[in-house]
DNA sequence: AAATGCCATTAAATCGATTTATCAGGCTAT
DNA sequence: ATAGCCTGATAAATCGATTTAATGGCATTT
């Protein structure tokens, strides 16, 4: 009843386990095999349903057929659904997908690198904390397939998918202005990672046109949801004069808005608002939540179909590529024209 | 350059790998072996950062310190927090994670399961689908740990955690009659699944015992929201006598919570609501949703204990552990008093 | 003095595959 | 005749660990 391996195969058949194994990965003809052995192998194979066990195929040939993924925190919907798209892609490829979370913890993440490296993955797949350059660096050095995502690393020169981040920001700030607002903040986690940055800058950047005067509050970010909602209340207490605010991440958003609730502030003729990423909590908020819409099946699709090429080809001579997307930009309710 | 090999180490000191190995696995005492040998070999491996090929290991000992994760859906924030607490411990006691979601197709997850018995997964956390009972049966028969979550399977002896789905859906079902609705709907998605099944119980029972008359809308899951919103829309529009209804789970919540928005029905004086699961969405609608919140951690942290448990003891002579956990129920304004 | 036991260590087998190198036999060319 | 070349298949090496069985040397017992 226990597992069959190569050598039972062979055995049964009266053939060498090298036969047998010629046939299995497809090399019969190349190795000039017999043509009805290769049936009767076939045929045995099926019917006693024989898998060669991959860990033995792997400690032999090197790969592990398992993609390395990590993302800040699974449990923020917008990892966790592009999670989802790259895993069912992946599997369809006949690769597995090992995930892990990294809170944007370098320490942990460097931890997690050496994991998955000491397990041998084909190829990682990283939406990478700040301070985890060298580490990233160290795997390319040896030949390791990385794609970053969400973000990228300034100093490291591989494959990335992002979006774009400062037109994003950029653009929805303007229309925050065309609508009339004036006092406009934005908040979002403390982070020098590229994203944040590039969203601050888009920020800016509009305020800059238009002459007004930037307010930015930067939270520090902790899995304990009331450590955010606490500086955030804090803020908006503070702050009488603003009329809109714009929210960096889509946690930020959320807790933004439990802030605004539980302190009953109207939107938007109190406060509009606008915030980054979409997801149902600003579609089903009343009223519903101005955001900018991250595409997710592109991103997820961009990022497996790079890691796969590079999987596939092994070609060290193509420098490395860098995708960047277009974002949807969702107007509702929450920042309506301030003139009518 | 290359990463060290055992034989390595070994031929750098000067003694046999077996030596090596007994001491890396903390044998060393048992196997006598001198202390300063034992000394000169751990300050050498530490020196040098070896690590042992744990591929190789795993072909050797049959243990992979991998545990496979099967939720329904790893986009969903139910399982994505779960999975998220789950992995937390698992790391912590030097297991990693392999995941990947079923959407609860049977077809589906028995390939997965096949995917990881092949990869030498050391245990299994399951959501199960209908219909793999003899897949679970067979991994048993195997002598594999399995721990079942969120819903066991009736014909299958094996550790499960879950709820008190019963109670849950029967206590918020009295709730609203007591706060004086008559007409309540219970919408779900179409499952012979133990936790679906125990919920509509609980519906049932407090109708019973109440005299009224229940109405239960069951929908086919599927991964388009469309399809879920289409029929859900066609149902409200069409019983306007109903004024409550309770959704069995926080995704046909949210698909509800879309449809009452689109459909500019009033909460709760045209319709009252309740909803299993509790999250984010249904915290900052308005009025918030009365909601049934499952303990995500203490679900989690049972799951991985008995997993860990299992696989240390590997006591094959306990028999079966079922543990049921307590809701809470949140009881907000979009089922307030309708006499009042 | 031979036998036994203990100590500290190691050689060799093993896990289950892939891959390299080899082989026996028949045929062709010099 | 013999060297060389296909053909069809396999023996043996390899990946990097763990584990079993064995070893040589020394002290102790009979």
């Amino acid at each position: 009843m226990k597992k069959l391996s190569i050598v039972d195969i062979a055995n049964h058949l009266n053939v060498s386990k090298t036969t047998v194994s010629f046939i299995l990965n497809g090399r019969a003809q190349e190795k000039r095999i017999g043509k009805e052995l290769v049936e009767r192998v076939q045929k045995f194979v099926d019917e006693v349903g024989y898998k060669p066990n991959s860990l033995a195929k792997s400690l032999r040939t090197g790969k592990s057929n398992i993609i390395g993924l990590m993302v800040e925190d699974i449990s923020n919907p917008f990892f966790s659904a592009i999670a989802r798209l790259i895993e069912d892609r992946a599997y369809k490829n006949g690769y597995k997908i090992i995930y892990c979370s990294t809170d944007n913890d370098t320490f942990k993440t460097r931890e997690l690198i050496n994991m998955f490296r000491d397990r041998h993955v084909d190829g990682y797949i990283i939406a990478p904390p700040e301070g985890i350059e060298d580490d990233i660096s160290s795997l390319l050095k040896d030949g390791m397939p990385v794609v970053l995502f969400d973000r990228h690393l300034p100093n490291v020169s591989t494959d990335f998918v992002e979006i774009d981040n400062l037109f994003s920001t950029y653009n929805a700030t303007k229309h925050l202005i065309q609508q009339g607002y004036k006092n406009i903040a934005f908040i979002t986690f403390a982070s020098g990672q590229t994203q944040m940055q590039a969203r601050l800058q888009g920020y800016h950047n509009a305020l800059n046109e238009s002459g007004y005067k930037p307010v930015v509050q930067e939270i520090v970010f902790n899995q304990n949801e009331d450590l955010i909602i606490g500086p955030l209340t804090t803020f908006l207490k503070k702050n009488k004069k603003l009329d809109a605010v714009f929210f960096g991440t889509n946690h930020v958003g959320t807790c933004g808005l439990k802030v605004i609730n539980s302190l009953g502030i109207k939107v938007p003729s109190d406060l509009a608002l606008v915030s980054f990423d979409d997801y149902d909590v600003f579609k089903l908020f009343s009223p519903p939540v101005t955001a900018i819409a991250q595409p997710i099946e592109a991103i997820a699709d961009s990022v497996i179909t790079v890691l796969l090429n590079k999987l596939s080809t092994s070609s060290q001579h193509i420098s490395s590529q860098s995708i960047i997307l277009k974002t949807d930009f969702n107007i509702r309710g929450s920042s309506k024209s301030l003139i009518n």
